[in-house]
DNA sequence: ATAATCTTTCAGTATCTACTGAAAGGACAG
DNA sequence: CTGTCCTTTCAGTAGATACTGAAAGATTAT
């Protein structure tokens, strides 16, 4: 509230500079958000609960964003059953507010693990029935040799490989969310 | 070619299997794709050539995902300029071929790559630049020193961090795309 | 040169996704 | 119960993205 009268070296005043940084991680966040099954605005309306670090309230949101009421609500709704960000409560007040997670460790370790599910799971599942179908139980001895069957049967292997192997890695981050990032990441380089 | 004629165990023939297992893995992979910054019928078109894991041209890949051909040039071009399938020249051949990278790490280390270009990189610079408006030398001494931007300095930090953090891992991974994944899967199983 | 074969481009269109604003639906206060 | 305050829902619309088909551009054969 008190502005800093005497401080010659900025000519901004520090309220508007914080509102212009944190607009800035806003932004980029929202953009990057779209390609992670979260689109725009989801992302954005994270990214401000994230980086002013305090409860807001819808109109906080709306305000800030400039989106609608009916999108505000909606997008806060999917945040909250993402897991992201949380309704919260204030003694005396009748309106909502919502906080973001702090961790960040936490914030992605939901994101991956939803994605894992929504888009690994069931490619591993496919290829499985693929493989299924082309075994010489369903194709038969003759049919199961020919060079297309075969060579089709080796991609789905190398694949299915590939993915389960990615799958493990994955859950070992997930399954480590609380212990933090930093000691996956020293197991990593002293490795290499 | 030739029709397997006596074979009691499967009532369709292995052709018309072969092309439905395939199909199965199109499509699914095209879903994927969707979320992975390639759009459906790219997904589609790449899950073609990798599975049939021999070369084709325009018109196969219009005939059997039904699209159309400009619709088809664009796609390949573009998957061409993703690095993860390759125009083929065959003797006497006017037209042109198309196939998938054999390799499933390589293609997931490009895709990786350009991911990260696009997607961490910019925020990453948008978090250094945030920091520096925040810093007192920008800000003033005591402006620095007030608790909102206190708060979203630390958020920045905690960001900043983490991410990294997570490109030095993805940069192994790149990095390390010719040795397999497995290797790496070992380290990390073993450390937890 | 002309024709034949294949590829690329792009304006127009279809389809899908995100957003708005107004109306309906709680929840609490008096 | 009635009014106030806040949230949710959703039909309609705006905007973004993907796709088509036809025309123009290349390349090789004759």
């Amino acid at each position: 509230m008190i502005a800093n009268a005497i401080e010659p070296k900025t000519t901004t005043n520090p309220q508007q500079q914080l509102k212009t940084v944190q607009d800035l991680f806003i932004r980029r966040w929202g953009e990057m958000g779209q390609t992670w099954g979260i689109n725009r605005t989801m992302g954005e309306i994270h990214a401000f609960l994230y980086i002013t670090a305090q409860p807001q309230c819808t109109d906080d949101v709306m305000e800030r964003l400039n989106i609608s009421r009916g999108n505000a609500s909606m997008s806060l709704r999917a945040l909250c059953d993402w897991g992201i960000i949380r309704r919260l409560h204030k003694r005396g007040e009748r309106r909502e507010f919502f906080e973001s997670l702090s961790d960040v460790w936490e914030i992605f370790s939901i994101i991956a693990a939803e994605r894992k599910r929504r888009e690994m799971d069931p490619v591993l599942e496919t290829i499985k029935q693929c493989q299924k179908m082309l075994d010489e139980s369903s194709l038969g001895k003759a049919a199961a040799k020919q060079e297309p069957v075969q060579l089709t049967r080796q991609r789905l292997a190398s694949m299915e490989e590939f993915m389960a192997v990615t799958n493990k890695i994955f859950q070992q981050f997930i399954g480590n969310a609380r212990s933090g990032l930093t000691r996956v990441v020293k197991v990593l380089l002293k490795a290499f």
